[in-house]
DNA sequence: CTATTAATACTTAAAATGAGTATAAGTGGC
DNA sequence: GCCACTTATACTCATTTTAAGTATTAATAG
């Protein structure tokens, strides 16, 4: 099976494209990997493409999911299903209406995720039910463990909260039973199906997970590599990149430090043309240099390697 | 098919377990999943064990490949094999002689990939076939495209080698028929088979491939993430520790700037015990701090996150 | 022509990095 | 017991990068 995590940005929003039908969970695109088919990435083309007449830009492999009780719902024995999730940037949400796939705000499977306008209100109730797991631990050691867990995925006490951990607190709130379709799997988790939380949508299968891998995947990858500007259109100022960034990482970003640092990795360049009418001054259009794709020895983090004497 | 990559450094060394046998070429241990198996990564561990009556530590999937003409070798018909590979991390090679696994250097394989003695001879070849290579393009675009290619990868003119460009070395390398598997599996590159470089063992079927893939992620990974740890022996020192991290990403690095980046990290502490004799001032002995791996909020690159007056 | 909204330009203090030098504490040979 | 040698650890210092602001400029709406 392969599955696709396709992410657009538009209106400041960050989107993933998703089928979806009156009576079923939301779903991603996804389709049997066959025999005409002669790469991985191009059968994934091609179902993406049959389903949503969306082409895609970018693409990159995710993760493998095969656990075998993947998919118990409904089937009689255990079978299991492998399915390679993919992650796809494109430019622009068209919504050409073929098919049922429609584009959904992503924070709308994770409310909690989206901290631009500061912690979501929805955190609060996660809080308190998850410290009432730790809480209930069976041992002192067990105690720690969970707390451990919870002040990291979170981001409580003296840990900042990091964008990167979507997938964290997802497996964290799916396995203490706190999402419904853990409850709908049939694990036996701590929470009772009454006291999952209502708000963010799940999604059929497990393709809630894959969508918090490709967020937590995404956010990571922009920190230190171009992808981005796969998202942007081929015109830009300043803010509209910070904004498209801010979507991403769920965060709000300093406005003269985020310039400081674009400006300073030579990404872009400037068009020459000014924004039409925002209600303020005109920006600069920027566009990405291509040639940087090529040309960037890729930031990457250093080790302190040894040029003179070591 | 799961397949493992094992790494572990012995002897200042990389070493990279490999099952070999007098007429094959060096495999990776591997094996298909199986029904009984109720996760992938059980699976492989399952599998790994089996072989190499080594257990694993830190396991991670690495990639899915899949690509159709993956195995022609000797197959009438196309068929697909899915292999999907792991990066896993163990403390000591210990040679139990189960099996034909064997501990073998990792640069064995990537004889090009050493560069702690400075620029490996090799790439002199190297760099003289691909100019080549360049030359030989069609058009002034290609030649143009190879040239940034070239440079990227191999860090020529002022674009600077780095150590997480493996993998791209190697696909380079496949590609232009510059090792011999990319004659084996029946390409029709750009060299001659007898151009092929002799240095560097080739591997059964994709594998060398999947090791290449292994070397650029841990490389990568070893400097946001306290993996090494799970390389080094319950206590070490500053420089035994430093010799492990040049080894997996083949470069020396500066010797206080080291102790410095590890001591701000928090990530040890000190033992009470000193090394033995080594032939010089006895160093302190240090052990990581295990609630670090809890603790820490992951280093990771920063985005100009804003706190006041964004 | 003035309030509002953006965009762009500077400033400044604090922290991190790169490249060393200097000193300390062992060992083996004589 | 002293010397040469090896390795460990401590400190220095100039340069770059960050974080967090403030100030100025250029549009638009009324």
């Amino acid at each position: 099976d392969l599955s696709a995590v396709i992410v657009s940005v538009s209106a400041d929003q960050p989107k993933v494209l998703s089928v979806s039908s009156s009576d079923a969970p939301d779903a991603l695109p996804a389709g049997p990997l066959e025999v005409r088919h002669r790469t991985l990435e191009g059968g994934l083309r091609s179902w993406v493409e049959a389903q949503t007449r969306q082409s895609l830009g970018y693409v990159e492999q995710l993760y493998t999911f095969g656990d075998r009780d993947r998919l118990l719902q409904g089937r009689a024995e255990a079978s299991r299903v492998l399915s390679i999730g993919y992650l796809a940037l494109v430019r622009e949400a068209r919504h050409d209406g073929a098919g049922e796939a429609e584009w959904k705000d992503w924070y709308r499977y994770f409310p909690w995720e989206d901290h631009r306008a500061g912690q979501p209100r929805i955190l609060d109730r996660i809080e308190r039910l998850l410290r009432r797991w730790v809480a209930d631990a069976g041992s002192r050691e067990e105690r720690l463990v969970r707390e451990q867990r919870l002040r990291l995925a979170f981001g409580l006490r003296d840990v900042p909260w990091s964008d990167e951990r979507a997938l964290e607190r997802y497996e964290l709130l799916y396995e203490t039973g706190l999402v419904r379709e853990s409850h709908r799997d049939g694990l036996r988790p701590w929470a009772a199906p009454e006291e999952a939380i209502e708000q963010g949508e799940s999604m059929l299968a497990d393709h809630r997970r894959v969508l918090a891998t490709a967020i937590s995947r995404l956010r990571g990858k922009i920190k230190y590599r171009p992808v981005v500007f796969e998202l942007m259109p081929p015109q830009f100022s300043f803010l509209q990149l910070q904004r498209a960034v801010e979507a991403l990482a769920g965060l709000r970003l300093h406005k003269s430090n985020f310039r400081r640092l674009v400006e300073s990795q030579g990404l872009v360049e400037e068009t020459g043309e000014v924004s039409g009418s925002t209600g303020g001054r005109p920006a600069r259009l920027l566009r990405f240099r291509t040639d940087v794709l090529l040309e960037r020895p890729v930031p990457g983090v250093r080790l302190p390697v040894a040029r003179g004497k070591g």
